[in-house]
DNA sequence: AAAAAACATTGACATTTATCAACGACCTGT
DNA sequence: ACAGGTCGTTGATAAATGTCAATGTTTTTT
């Protein structure tokens, strides 16, 4: 179960964790099953915790005005999910995020990171992801107002080819941004080149 | 020249700067001056300097395949101006900031932050910052797609009001990911109303 | 096994946005 | 003062995408 996690955090660090440092880990970070379909997180709560999925996938989304869904991430094996900005600042979230399929995560609430900041290794990790997401969505901001359709799902299908195979079209349609419909005739007038 | 950053610094602190940190912040920053046109970064570069924006205005845009410009960001007073990637990983930039009027900034490296990670203060801004872009971002990604163009640009001038000042409207347009002549459409339409 | 739900595709059509071109207003540097 | 650039607008048209509806398939549930 924690393996997994343990040398997640090693592959961020400079320094990688003592056994020490691996026993307080096994000690803070809470094993949860999400079964398919069942919320991790809904909007108007707090995100209480960060959830490094050991097994799964899930998905965050948002609900506008007409009730209509936008997936906004999707996640599998060896990432977080959670909305950071609930987490850390304390506000409700807009955001949901639910289990697309049977999902074990460790959890960690905000209180014990914080009390654990002295572990270098997972103070190193958690920067270090802000960062990256801050990237990931700006590239995908950028993507998404220079790049045709056809072009961002070939680059999602290279990049990330787990999530073709485990989540359906529609959601990944959401995800770019279009309609279903949209999604899939760009793919038919594709495969026909 | 400094107070602004201090009280900027202190504005995300838990516990304020203390006279010895304030002049280590006197000394760690070095004050430049851009002039309008002219490139803080420039694709290809490593983003060697984080920039605080004490007085002007900058943008950061990519360039595509046929030449185009696409706006990521536009910075004016209080605002922090680089690539966070490129500046933490030291890989070379995909974009480029330039001076969209004389500017006055405040430059620290990589080295000297990293250095200086003993004033808590500073830290704790330089995490919050990393948060506040990703959410940014994701906010902007969620408006873009699900959004209708007339919101996102009240929304816009309602929240960032200089950038409208400030800002030609082709700018504010690709920003926002539209063609100039939609905007300017989107503008006039709004107003009959 | 049957029924229900979820999924993917296709067609017809509406809407939004991009593109190309032209024009005039307004800076701005010399 | 004027020449050249930047900026904003408008029109005509094309392209991309959204919406609605129908259909068949697959998957899930009972």
């Amino acid at each position: 179960m924690y393996e997994k996690l343990i040398s997640y955090i090693n592959a961020y660090a400079t320094k990688p964790l003592d056994e020490e440092e691996v026993k307080v880990i096994k000690d803070i970070f809470v094993p949860k099953k999400i079964r398919k379909k069942q919320y991790f997180l809904q909007e108007g709560e707090v995100c209480k915790y960060m959830g490094f999925i050991v097994k799964g996938a899930m998905r965050m989304y948002s609900v506008d005005d007409k009730g209509m869904e936008h997936v906004l991430s999707l996640y599998v094996e060896d990432w977080w999910a959670g909305d950071r900005e609930s987490f850390v600042m304390l506000t409700p979230t807009v955001y949901n995020i639910d289990a697309w399929e049977d999902t074990d995560i460790l959890t960690i609430t905000q209180a014990r990171l914080a009390e654990f900041n002295s572990i270098p290794a997972l103070h190193e990790m958690s920067r270090k992801l802000d960062e990256k997401h801050a990237f990931a969505n700006m590239k995908r901001l950028n993507a998404s107002n220079s790049l045709p359709l056809e072009q961002r799902y070939a680059d999602l299908a290279e990049r990330y080819p787990d999530f073709l195979q485990r989540f359906p079209q529609h959601i990944i349609a959401s995800y770019l941004g279009v309609a279903k419909e949209t999604l899939s005739r760009v793919r038919s007038q594709t495969s026909k080149k």
